[in-house]
RNA sequence: GGGCCGGUAGCUCAGUCUGGUCAGAGCAUCGGACUUUUAAUCCGAGUGUCCAGGGUUCGAAUCCCUGCCGGCCCA
């Protein structure tokens, strides 16, 4: 992005052109530490004993970015930070008495590489006594201000670098997502499952109710998408004979952004054979659970102004009660859409965007019972028309064994009993192709014939399930917005 | 897609209602003093596409229009 050098640029690479004149490289390829300055507290914490006399290590080298100097004159304190934490380190003229000047030629934001001593200064703080010093790599941008720090959104989200180094909170945020994902992976495989990799370009974007991102392989001369869910490969693996199996990876929705959406976003799946949904909402329980506690240490956590207990069990709701609850709609009477959508009108819900009868009471679901799902609960037994993928109930073939994770009035997973029937799951294909005909504007799930013909084979009875991770890591992280949980989340470039 | 709010120095912000010493403050930067500071302190200085483009006006950061970018709410 050229633009104009401000005088701040100006003037540090000229102090870049004095430290090379003096035949300092700026930028060494290389420097060893001996101490990440959490192992450096550490080292002085070890020789502080009570009786210690104006304790001082054996010297150390320490390395990192310079935060802040603070000039006295013939001596100097700056802040060190690296990825453990931060130093103070104490440059004074008589422990240096060639290379005190070339501080002049530094800047806040510059990496450093010192050595020395740590001790314990007059006002109490642990210090290393720089007897030498390298500049690790000069830079030529101003950071953000030391007290306020970098605030505003957008330039947050765009140079996250810059947020990361001035707002702790957004580094702990991304430490909290990696122990979540480690953990996640960690319960998987005490559980017996592998992990594997389908395909993030795909022919056919199956497995969900999403409109896909296009893109064109030029060799093969073809169209492909980026996949929507990753269900139906894993499905594949099912039939294949591996019988436990997840992935955790980005799928892409070509969708608005909202708090709770950004076009790219990471989800695990997991299919099991020989379970059923029951096994699988025990499974999300525990895991849900176990997240937390590892995680935070505790089952129960601070959002949005609620007390959110991620204790098993979750309580298991009807779906269809907890609609005629919430709203008086008995939606297995009005199987019309016209008489769903007057019911839905006269209690007061905007039905102008639905068409369908699975997009009405979807509707109905996300107006009138998430909201009131605070604690973790499960909605269950949804109607077949929207759940092309989950196995129909033997004792009422209208709805389907399928469940779906409620937290804080936001759904965080989906899961079923895997419709195994093949010809079933064709006649309910065609189903979503029909109805994509029939409301154009809606979208709906594709037939994948590859997926159908793998079936053909024969699965297993399976229990499968999809849980978004980062409405995960913002509930763990009491954030409100996917943007504070995606390092890079989308915006318009510029 | 609709509504509301915002965009001023590298950063954090005031100034906009009520047009005219309104180009401002703090931090950062630059010059000077200071060998145990920690939002160091003290003295001095410079810093701008006021988001962009039109319009109104003697005069616009300020009022009007359009657009761009972002945020929130609704769909």
């Amino acid at each position: 992005m050229p633009e104009p050098e401000s005088e701040l640029i100006k003037g540090r690479l000229a102090k870049l052109d004095r430290l090379r004149a003096r035949g300092i490289d700026p930028y060494p390829p290389r420097y060893r530490r001996s101490h990440t300055s959490q192992q450096a507290m550490d080292l002085f914490a070890s020789i502080d004993t009570p009786d210690a006399q104006e304790p001082r290590t054996e010297p150390v080298s320490v390395g990192g970015r310079v935060t802040i100097f603070r000039g006295m004159g013939k001596a100097t304190f700056a802040d060190l930070v690296d990825g453990s934490g931060r130093i103070q380190l104490l440059f004074r003229r008589n422990n240096l008495p060639e290379t005190y000047d070339l501080l002049d030629d530094l800047d806040i934001g510059d990496w450093l590489g010192a050595t020395g001593p740590v001790f314990r200064t007059r006002a109490g703080e642990v210090t290393v006594e720089v007897l030498e010093f390298t500049v690790l790599s000069k830079s030529i941008r101003p950071l953000p201000e030391k007290w306020h720090g970098l605030t505003d959104l957008e330039s947050r989200y765009r140079q996250r670098y810059l947020d990361l180094i001035s707002n702790e909170g957004s580094r702990g945020i991304a430490v909290l997502r990696s122990r979540l994902v480690k953990a996640i992976r960690r319960f998987m495989d005490e559980r017996g499952f592998i992990e594997v990799e389908t395909p993030t370009l795909v022919p056919v974007a199956a497995g969900a109710n999403a409109r896909p991102f296009a893109t064109h392989h030029n060799a093969l001369d073809q169209g492909l998408f980026l996949r929507i869910a990753h269900e139906l490969y894993l499905k594949r693996l099912i039939v294949g004979g591996l019988e436990k199996v997840f992935e955790i990876g980005k799928v892409f929705r070509n969708e608005g952004i909202d708090l709770m959406h950004n076009p790219e976003f990471t989800m695990l799946e997991s299919y099991e054979a020989f379970a059923d949904y029951n096994d699988v909402m025990g499974m999300v329980e525990a895991l849900v659970y176990e997240l937390a506690r590892d995680v935070l240490g505790s089952p129960v956590v601070k959002y949005g102004g609620h007390e959110i207990d991620f204790s098993p069990p979750w309580p298991r709701l009807d779906l269809c009660s907890q609609i005629g609850e919430r709203s008086g709609i008995d939606i297995l009477e009005l199987t019309d859409i016209e008489s769903l959508k007057t019911a839905m009108k006269s209690a007061g819900v905007d039905v102008s965007q639905q068409r369908s009868w699975g997009g009405l009471v979807d509707k109905l679901i996300s107006t009138r019972v998430e909201p009131h799902l605070i604690q973790p609960s499960f909605l269950v037994d949804y109607p077949v028309e929207m759940s092309p993928l989950a196995k129909k109930r033997s004792d009422n073939p209208r709805l389907v064994e399928r469940f779906e994770g409620f937290v804080a009035g936001g759904e965080i997973c989906n899961a079923f009993t895997e419709l195994n029937d093949p010809v079933d799951q064709r006649a309910r294909f065609e189903e979503q192709e029909a109805l994509r005909v029939q409301f154009e504007d809606e979208e709906t799930d594709r037939l994948d014939e590859d997926y159908l013909v793998a079936m053909e084979h024969g699965m297993p009875p399976t229990g499968g399930l999809g849980i978004g991770i980062d409405r995960l890591v913002m509930l763990l992280s009491a954030q409100t917005s996917i943007r504070e949980v995606v390092l890079f989340p989308q915006l318009r470039s510029r």
